[in-house]
DNA sequence: GACCGTTGCCAACACTTGTTGGCAAACACT
DNA sequence: AGTGTTTGCCAACAAGTGTTGGCAACGGTC
């Protein structure tokens, strides 16, 4: 439809588009995908809210791009069996601190349709391959994928999302040390122990 | 502010204002706060929506009575210590397959700050006193409801909000021999095993 | 310098939202 | 029967929503 991504053409209004998108990721982040509104958005990037529209189409579509994320996970079968859950933990935490997409992904996927269906999506693409790459039985592995998610998803929305004191007080490397064992086993072990 | 309990007062609006609750609990619970609307709620109830003013005095009244939620956790003391997780697990997934008010309150935490805050004081308040109810050290209780509201949210969020198939999929049963585990070592072990 | 696409803003539309006031019917009580 | 209260509906309001079209200023190209 658009123009095909040719190198040579830095539009003048990039940084106008680029400017939405981190205003979008904000607003939803932090207020979830019906409150954050186009006109708020604009407000933040200081441009108006027809601009939003222009550039992105509607609200959904401005959503759509400004969720798009790639959970960066490592490559597991490099990682030392015994320590798969502790790489997984770190991984997510660093990754949550340091970009807010997944934040807005997590609150809009409460209400939003559109926003759970990414999320099932992100979630069974990306990580359920991911626990694919070291041996454990096929027939098991999505069903670890969705235990693993369970506890990464329920540690992000305690602390980010409705931020129960005991979760947000707690430092990284602590809940590393509590978490990464649940994740292990999740991973590789078997129910029951 | 109103009339104090007297037991001989079954009004007939009594039928209307439970009507409306219940309606009220299905849509928080199937579209989040902001996308259940008052019209949509008093359609459900088959009456007008001014009458869910007059009883409610507002939305947030309305949600604050539909929120209204007690985890009706058993008493740990009397529960065998190697059975403390995997009693928690099961305890909330029936208590969860059977009333929509946490999924609605789940989801309307996403967005909602009052709702975010009537989440953090049913934990705070009715799952820390259940944990203190045996002997750990009272320094680390909190982070132990913490840790343990996070697998369980985590669960929820997974299975009744954004529904991964495989944390649908999963019989009660089968997550609870998972998770059971999980609980334990967060209620009773230590961090790092 | 004339042309044309791009970038931006303003004003407005159509619609939905929570919320309110008034009025008719049903009820309770003497 | 006649009273005051309760229950319910209708119509409307003010505010806010996503979204649209038009129009001025700017940019590069010949």
């Amino acid at each position: 439809m658009t123009a095909p991504a040719q190198p040579t053409s830095p539009r003048r209004s990039d940084a106008t588009r680029a400017a939405i998108l981190r205003a979008a990721r904000e607003r939803f982040a932090a207020d979830g995908y019906e409150r954050a509104t186009i006109r708020a958005i604009a407000a933040d990037a200081q441009i108006d809210p027809s601009m939003v529209m222009r550039y992105y189409g509607s609200k959904e579509g401005l959503f759509a791009a400004a969720a798009e994320f790639d959970l960066r996970l490592p490559d597991l079968a490099a990682v030392p069996p015994q320590q798969l859950g502790e790489t997984l933990v770190r991984h997510f935490l660093t990754r949550w601190e340091g970009d807010e997409t997944l934040v807005a992904l997590l609150r809009a996927a409460s209400t939003n349709p559109g926003a759970a269906e990414r999320m099932r999506g992100i979630f069974a693409d990306q990580l359920t391959a991911a626990v694919a790459t070291f041996g454990t039985d096929p027939a098991t592995t999505a069903r670890r994928a969705g235990l693993v998610a369970s506890q990464i998803l329920g540690l992000a929305y305690t602390r980010y999302v409705v931020r129960l004191p005991p979760m947000v007080d707690t430092t990284p490397e602590d809940l590393v040390s509590w978490v990464a064992p649940t994740l292990q086993r999740y991973l590789t072990g078997t129910p029951g122990s």
